[in-house]
DNA sequence: TCAAAAGTGTTTAGTTTACACCCATGC
DNA sequence: GCATGGGTGTAAACTAAACACTTTTGA
């Protein structure tokens, strides 16, 4: 029996915050044909020698300029019909950045990249919007059950801040009371020092301790956050 | 720039109870180098004109005769050196069956394939250890959060077969009265009939109401089997 | 009558939820 | 002094955990 190859692709599913805690995706849009001139997620081909979290992060960064960043594999896509120039099979990236910190420079293979807001764009190329549909699906739940939503903030963020995130993007509105003290009881966050400059009471800020939590989990600590049950629709 | 095709495969980690309520693992050996003769996960190149998870079925389905069975992708595998004819992407998928009503029968490909308890196996080949690992991982986490532990039992159970596979898999016992009134007090179970020819006091034996649970969840219900924080290590 | 597994109720501890007022700062 | 967001405690409702004895059947 004859063997045969395949076209395998990466693309990347890049979430950032905005100022207004209004979730993002790091779009690009699209130099070449198919659908050229049209938005899409970076990504592009997988070379020869390299591996799929390598070819990620060299598209990401070639396409967009963001480099060092979280990245977890996704779901690999491969409905044949997915793009037209024949069967291409792509390996979804989800990414988290904190966008402040990454400054995009598009270079040589997409004329454009863009943060833009969830939902305001009105069609991308290829599955692009299905892939998307999965990683938010992939995002929501993690979040619960997973520290990660660190990774979309600086370094040091004020209680508020973290919060204004989970509701961001579970969609729904938390309990400020609860919130704060179920996070700090985890006993994940230090306290660094007080915002300055603003014009209000100052809040603290926190860091996330990644050891600390490492340690905690290998006892039997689970991360977890739950959401009123009844208020799913809410904002 | 030279666009290259890469060579792509699918595994598979289907996973079974047996009549011990150990869990074991559908392995083959293989017919042909490299690793002949040696134990490995079914799987097998993806052809052109079928989709990743046609293509882990029709393998399945050609070296053990294993089908129609619950089937979810579980993580790409690309590390470089994973197969040494060379670069090898292979997208490996886990399985759920009922043991006893899938019987096996070997073909073409695979020399043998067998039902083997986790762990009895000394070595496999490839990577498939470590793909076995992820999948074990996966399945534990996956069976506290969604009702999947069903497709490894027949379609009417007894409420101690569910709790013998829960804490086969788990790694630790479960209180039985706990656990029973839980996992019916969430109603997604339909009692059936009695057992018969049982030299003890007969068990009602359930379905799992799959309707029902569908239309929970759209009202927000969460499927969860909680497990007692401290006692991680029992068996 | 014995062995073997099925079945069941209640109390306690812990967690989650809901709720309203004062505090510190810049302008 | 006022607007803005920061910070806190407690009671009620719910859920999880721990626990031991009786029932039913076949052999």
């Amino acid at each position: 029996m004859q063997i045969t190859k395949h076209f395998l692709s990466v693309d990347l599913v890049v979430f950032g915050l905005d100022k207004q805690d209004d979730l993002r995706i790091l779009l690009v849009k699209r130099a070449l044909q198919p659908y050229k001139d049209e938005w899409a997620l970076p990504g592009g081909f997988v070379r020869d020698g390299e591996n799929l979290e390598q070819a990620a992060r060299r598209e990401l960064m070639e396409e967009t300029g963001v480099r060092d960043l979280f990245l977890e594999q996704l779901y690999t896509f491969s409905t044949l019909e997915r793009d037209p120039r024949g069967q291409v099979i792509t390996v979804a990236y989800y990414g988290l950045v904190n966008l402040k910190q990454h400054p995009l420079q598009a270079a040589t293979d997409a004329a454009d990249a863009q943060w833009i807001t969830l939902g305001a764009w009105s069609q991308l190329a290829f599955d692009h919007q299905k892939i998307i549909d999965v990683a938010l699906q992939r995002l929501n739940s993690k979040l619960r059950y997973q520290p990660i939503g660190f990774e979309l903030l600086p370094p040091k963020f004020t209680l508020t801040a973290l919060q204004n995130l989970y509701e961001s993007i579970l969609g729904q509105n938390l309990n400020r009371r609860n919130f704060r003290s179920k996070i700090l009881k985890m006993g994940i966050l230090i306290q660094v020092e007080r915002q300055k400059d603003v014009a209000h009471r100052p809040a603290f800020l926190y860091r996330f301790d990644r050891e600390r939590y490492k340690k905690l989990t290998e006892k039997g600590f689970e991360f977890a956050i739950s959401v009123p049950k009844d208020k799913k629709n809410e904002a």
